[in-house]
RNA sequence: UGGGGCGUGGCCAAGUGGUUAAGGCACCGGACUUUGACUCCGGCAUCGCAGGUUCGAAUCCUGCCGCCCCAGCCA
């Protein structure tokens, strides 16, 4: 895989000074999603991070699925996942569970009760979160705090077997509830959930650990050196810590925090992702329109693209947001290189040729790379009657504009010069067909003391293949959609995020499989649809277009 | 008004006291061109603000200002 190398970032620097200071001798990294939604490009960048760094340092990195919620999670989600890391280009060296850890964690429970560093509280949720105090005010001790250890050992175990409803009682860390860092003041550890299905443990459990604790937990058990995780966690970088030096845990990885990817003109959460989907705004998780992973490759990214990307844009503590165009750059600058050419007429106007013979059909070559010729050639059918885009004409118009006119020649790409002889046009002055003629000598060299106004393509209409060509644009129409305190993203949606149109296609189309990728030419970069058994293409990015307008 | 972070060009981002302050994206010129693409050449910042330390500061200190995160038995 040829590609863009990876900028340094300050955890990389961390990590060559632990490999330099012998602090380590190789580095262990994993990339932990909880499997309760699709991944989306946010989760690419720390994807590409994990899995890089290992591979960068001749590390390792685990697929770990953060899974101690039963109520938010399903198999589904793990499956989706592990497709989508693969689909990336990499392969985890261990693929494990939270939950893979329940026992132990309970154990590790128990330790801590034990040394007393743990309790059982009978405090409800509201009740809780009344002790807990404010921001500015320091919270109250649970009147449970002080049971014995036998009392807690006790009860902890009884949580376990199942006598206590849900929301009964809790299992919370003994810390300090004036801590100024409210992950601080006594944070739960354990909560009961008796109904839960779990995916992966059935019912097995009732009692399930919060990530707080199992963590830092697992990533000790794994021997992850480096716990790379997102900005929001780095208030409980304190509490991890806390939980790692209070058992007997086999070694400290190192927590470091990183800024979550933002970008332009989209959404990121999975709250929002799930609106846009339940409430119909796009067809599902895998519409191209969406940042999910599972979108953006029926969009038509390559993994490549993804990870140029996420290399980019770099990783630093600051949390910014990246502009579209830094994507559309990184799949542009991709398919540029392996994206065959082709001819695709979105918006057909009819040409005919009046002084090509009629009936006849020609056997043309145009090259499926103008700049790698190891990519070979394939055939196009020239005939009398073509189709151009509407597009590319216009009765009159200035010097700026390099297409056709009424009176004015341009190249058929890949083939003949014309020259527009006549406009035809219905009873309500609609342009509906172009009468032109061909230079027969133009084939292959320009004409003559002349020079034509510029290059355009077409598709013969005898030849040409009809298919549908979706044209996505931004989802939304402003840069920040939920930036706005009072008002639903929603109201931003970008109302041509989609426009699908019946296009005429060169022959040699008709062959594509699902998820090929070309480039037509003047267009853009295009993907055979996978969801679609019939002939659809769904427009990847546009080219760069520096002309003005005119 | 508690705590934790962050502030380098339009966006992202190198930079770790001595460099003309990398690079990418975007943008603006120009060359080339059977894709208004690609490619190629050229242009495009004094580092949130104000003081201070130093021969020398984006880099150290102080004080402001701005933005983000935290009061789930979510992750």
């Amino acid at each position: 895989m040829s590609e863009n190398s990876t900028p340094t970032n300050f955890i990389r620097q961390i990590i060559e000074d632990d490999l330099a200071s012998g602090k380590h001798s190789r580095i262990h990294t994993r990339f932990p999603p909880e499997p309760n939604g699709y991944l989306h490009i946010g989760h690419a960048k720390s994807i590409v991070l994990n899995f890089g760094v290992a591979e960068d340092y001749q590390g390792q990195c685990n697929l770990r699925f953060d899974d101690t919620n039963p109520h938010k999670e399903d198999e589904e989600y793990v499956e989706a996942i592990k497709e989508d890391v693969r689909w990336l280009g990499y392969e985890w060296a261990g693929l494990y569970f939270a939950s893979d850890y329940f026992e132990q964690l309970y154990q590790f429970a128990v330790e801590l009760i034990e040394k007393g560093k743990a309790f059982v509280c009978d405090l409800s949720a509201e009740e809780v979160r009344e002790y807990r105090g404010t921001l500015t005010e320091p919270g109250r001790e649970s009147p449970w705090r002080n049971r014995s250890v036998e009392e807690n050992l006790d009860l902890f175990r009884r949580m376990r077997e199942g006598e206590f409803e849900d929301g009964a009682r809790t299992l919370r860390a003994k810390i300090d509830m004036a801590a100024p860092n409210m992950n601080m003041r006594d944070p739960a550890l354990y909560r009961i959930r008796r109904g839960a299905v779990h995916h992966q443990t059935g019912d097995a459990w009732c009692i399930y650990p919060m990530y707080d604790f199992t963590h830092p937990i697992s990533d000790a058990l794994e021997g992850i050196t480096h716990s790379l995780c997102t900005l929001e966690f780095e208030d409980h970088r304190p509490l991890y810590d806390w939980v790692l030096d209070n058992i007997s845990a086999p070694c400290h990885p190192r927590q470091i925090e990183f800024a979550r990817l933002n970008l332009e003109y989209t959404v990121m959460s999975k709250r929002k992702l799930t609106q846009l989907v339940n409430e119909g705004h796009v067809e599902g998780w895998d519409d191209p329109r969406m940042p999910t992973i599972a979108g953006l490759r029926r969009r038509g990214y390559t993994p490549a693209s993804i990870r140029d990307f996420c290399n980019r844009i770099g990783v630093t503590k600051s949390d910014g947001t990246v502009e579209m165009g830094v994507l559309e750059a990184a799949i542009r600058e991709d398919l540029d290189r392996r994206a065959p050419r082709r001819m695709a007429v979105l918006h057909p106007l009819k040409v005919v040729i009046t002084n090509y013979p009629e009936g006849q059909e020609e056997r043309l070559s145009g090259p499926n790379h103008p700049k790698d010729e190891t990519m070979g050639s394939r055939e196009l059918v020239f005939s009398r009657e073509i189709w151009i885009d509407r597009a590319d004409f216009r009765e009159q118009a200035n010097k700026k504009y390099k297409r056709l006119i009424t009176g004015g020649e341009v190249r058929l790409r890949n083939a003949y010069t014309i020259i527009c002889e006549e406009v035809v046009k219905d009873d309500e002055g609609n342009i509906v067909e172009l009468r032109c003629t061909y230079d027969p000598d133009t084939l292959g060299r320009n004409p003559e003391g002349r020079k034509v106004r510029g290059v355009i393509h077409w598709v013969s209409a005898a030849a040409g293949v009809p298919a549908e060509v979706r044209l996505y644009d931004r989802l939304f129409s402003v840069p920040a959609p939920d930036g706005e305190k009072d008002r639903p993203f929603q109201d931003f949606l970008n109302p041509d995020s989609l426009k699908t149109v019946q296009a005429v296609v060169e022959p040699s189309l008709a062959q594509a499989e699902p998820g090929d990728r070309f480039q037509f030419e003047r267009e853009g970069y295009f993907c055979r649809d996978t969801a679609s058994k019939e002939l659809v293409f769904n427009r990847v990015v546009t080219l760069r277009d520096s002309w003005g307008g005119g």
